[in-house]
DNA sequence: AGCACA
C-alpha cells in the first residue's frame, strides 16, 4: 500500500505516438499546438485545454518515430519548447491514441453553448450576455435556459469564425463583477459549440432574443418574468411593476441632473417625465416610462450600476407607486418631455432634440430611415441595422410630434445593439481591476473634461452608463461594428 | 509540473 502510488513518476516511459504536454497557457489553441509539433511530423489529432487548469494537451503523431524525435529533440535542446513564451513540458502519454477528441461541443459552428457557472438563472440578464458576446461580432440570437449543467445560453453568430473568436477569448473567463448582482461570487464561462445553426426564437423575452427581428412579438408571460424577480428574496417585499421607477442615488459625489438621468434612462425607451427630489438627505428621482415593460427592462439593466466611473452615483431602482407624475415641465429638478417646449415652438428643433437625440431613434417604427429586416433573416451584418442606432437622428425639423407616441415595438429592443467591446476583455484581471462601471470607455470620468451636469448641444451625452448600454450615446462607436476587430485585451497574455 | 470523462 505504500508503493502503489509511486508508479505515477515514470522515469522510463514507453514511447507513444501520443505526447502529453503540460504547463501550457490556458488560452492555448489547437493551432499553437500544431505549430509547435508539426516540425517533427504529421499530426493526426490533438486535444488541448485539458485538465482542471486547462493547461495540458495531447498531440498524436501519425508515426511513433515522429513523437520520439520531438521528445528527444527537446530532451537535449538548450531552448525549451514554448507556447506564448511559456515553457512546455513534453512527455510520452501513457495512452497510444487520443480518444474522443472531437466531442459534439468541439465541432466548430456558428452557435455557441455557454454555461455560466456559479450563477442562478436570474443573476445574469440576457442583456449582460449580449453585451459580453457582442464584442466579437453581431449576435443574431440568444436563448437561455436552465439545465442540470446550470444556467446556459445558446448564442448565435453569423459564422463559425466569429463564434470561435468569442469562444477562444471568453472560454474560462468570468463576467466582470460589476455586471452581476452582489451576491454572485465568481462566474466562469464554459463555452463549447452547439450543433445548432439557426435558433428558433419565437418571442422576445427575458430568456430569449432575436436581434435580427425586432418586430418579433413579445411573449406576455415572458414580460411577467421580468417583473417577477423583483420580489424580495425573503418574499415579504412584494413589488409590482410600475411604469414609474424610483431611483435612489448613492454616493452622489457629482451632480446628477435631469439631463443626465434622461440620457441614462432613455437607453431603454421614451422617458416621459423626470422628477428629482431629496429624501432623508438622499437624492432620489422618479422616472416615468410609457409602460411597465420598459420600466422593468430599465430597472433590470441599471439596478446597482453607477452613473459615473469609480462607484459614484450608484443607482438603486424600485417601482414607484405613481403611474403618472405631476411635474413642472421645465425646472431644474423636473422635466415633462411629453409637453413641447413652448419657447421653441417656432424654432425648427424642439428643445428635446439636442438634449435627447436618442429619444427619437429608439423606436424604429417612427423613424423613416429604419430598415425593416426582410423576413427576419439577416445572414450577416447589415449596415442598415444602424438605422436604429441612436446616432441616426432625423434631421432637425423632421422630428415628428409622435416621437413620444407609444412605441410600436418593445422598448428594450435597441438595447440589443452590439456593444463596443466586451467588458470581459476590457477588464482583465491582469491589466485592470474591475471597478464599479469599468465599461466607461471614452474617458468620461467625473474628473475628466465632460461635466456630468451639462448636456452638450451637439447631442453628445455625458453618461458612461448610457454608452455602456450602447444606446443613449448619440455617436456610433468606431469599434462597435460587429464582425470587426477583436476587443483589446484578449491577446495581451502572450509572453 | 505529472494524463483526457465525452
Amino acid at each position: 500500500m505504500s508503493t502503489s502510488s509511486q508508479h505515477q513518476f515514470r522515469y522510463t516511459q514507453t514511447p507513444s505516438k501520443v505526447l502529453h504536454l503540460r504547463n501550457l497557457p490556458w488560452e492555448c489553441i489547437e493551432e499553437e499546438l500544431k505549430e509547435l509539433c508539426e516540425p517533427f511530423g504529421k499530426i493526426v489529432n490533438t486535444k488541448c485545454n485539458v485538465g482542471a487548469n486547462r493547461n495540458q494537451a495531447f498531440v498524436e503523431f501519425a508515426d511513433l518515430n515522429q513523437a520520439i524525435s520531438m521528445v528527444s529533440y527537446y530532451a537535449s535542446s538548450s531552448e525549451p519548447a514554448q507556447v506564448r513564451g511559456k515553457t512546455v513540458y513534453i512527455q510520452y502519454s501513457n495512452r497510444h491514441e487520443i480518444v474522443n477528441n472531437k466531442g459534439p461541443g468541439d465541432v466548430p459552428g456558428n452557435v455557441l453553448l455557454v454555461t455560466i457557472e456559479g450563477v442562478e438563472a436570474g443573476d445574469v440578464s440576457i442583456d449582460v450576455i449580449h453585451l459580453v458576446f457582442s464584442a466579437f461580432g453581431f449576435v443574431h440570437k440568444i436563448a437561455t435556459f436552465e439545465k442540470a449543467a446550470g444556467f446556459q445560453a445558446l448564442i448565435q453568430f453569423s459564422d463559425a469564425e466569429t463564434a470561435s473568436s468569442a469562444r477562444n477569448a471568453l472560454d474560462g473567463r468570468s463576467i466582470p463583477r460589476y455586471l452581476l448582482p452582489d451576491h454572485v461570487g465568481s462566474c466562469h464561462l464554459r463555452i463549447s459549440y452547439s450543433a445548432h445553426t439557426d435558433l428558433n426564437i419565437k418571442f422576445q423575452s427575458y430568456r430569449s432574443r432575436d436581434y435580427t427581428n425586432p418586430y418579433l412579438p413579445v411573449n406576455p408571460t415572458a414580460i411577467e418574468g421580468l417583473i417577477q424577480p423583483t420580489i424580495g428574496p425573503d418574499g415579504k417585499k412584494k413589488e409590482f411593476g410600475s411604469n414609474v421607477l424610483l431611483a435612489s442615488i448613492e454616493n452622489m459625489q457629482y451632480a446628477v441632473t435631469v439631463d443626465v438621468l434622461h440620457t441614462v434612462f432613455s437607453a431603454f425607451g421614451t422617458v416621459q417625465k423626470i422628477a428629482i427630489f431629496e429624501k432623508n438627505g438622499q437624492t432620489q428621482a422618479l422616472i416615468q416610462y410609457p409602460d411597465v415593460t420598459t420600466a422593468a427592462i430599465a430597472r433590470e439593466a441599471l439596478e446597482g450600476h453607477c452613473i459615473y466611473d469609480g462607484g459614484y452615483c450608484k443607482l438603486h431602482l424600485s417601482y414607484s407607486r405613481h403611474t403618472d407624475l405631476n411635474v413642472k415641465a421645465f425646472s431644474d429638478k423636473s422635466r415633462d418631455y411629453t409637453i413641447p417646449d413652448p419657447s421653441l415652438l417656432g424654432a425648427q428643433v424642439p428643445a428635446t432634440a439636442w438634449q435627447n437625440p436618442q429619444a427619437a431613434a429608439i423606436y424604429p417604427g417612427t423613424v423613416s430611415t429604419t430598415a425593416q429586416v426582410p423576413g427576419g433573416q439577416m445572414p450577416s451584418w447589415d449596415p442598415t441595422m444602424q438605422a436604429v442606432r441612436p446616432g441616426f437622428v432625423p434631421a432637425p425639423g423632421t422630428f415628428p410630434a409622435q416621437t413620444y407616441a407609444a412605441p410600436p415595438i418593445p422598448a428594450y429592443y435597441p438595447k440589443a445593439l452590439p456593444a463596443a467591446s466586451s467588458p470581459i476583455a476590457q477588464t482583465s484581471p491582469i491589466t485592470r481591476a474591475p471597478n464599479s462601471m469599468g465599461i466607461t470607455q471614452p474617458g468620461i470620468s467625473p474628473s475628466g473634461n465632460l461635466q456630468p451636469s451639462s448636456a452638450s448641444p451637439t447631442g453628445h451625452v455625458s453618461s458612461p452608463l448610457a454608452q455602456t448600454s450602447s444606446l443613449a450615446q448619440g455617436v456610433v462607436q468606431p469599434n462597435a461594428r460587429p464582425g470587426g476587430m477583436s476587443p483589446p485585451g484578449h491577446r495581451r497574455y502572450y509572453g
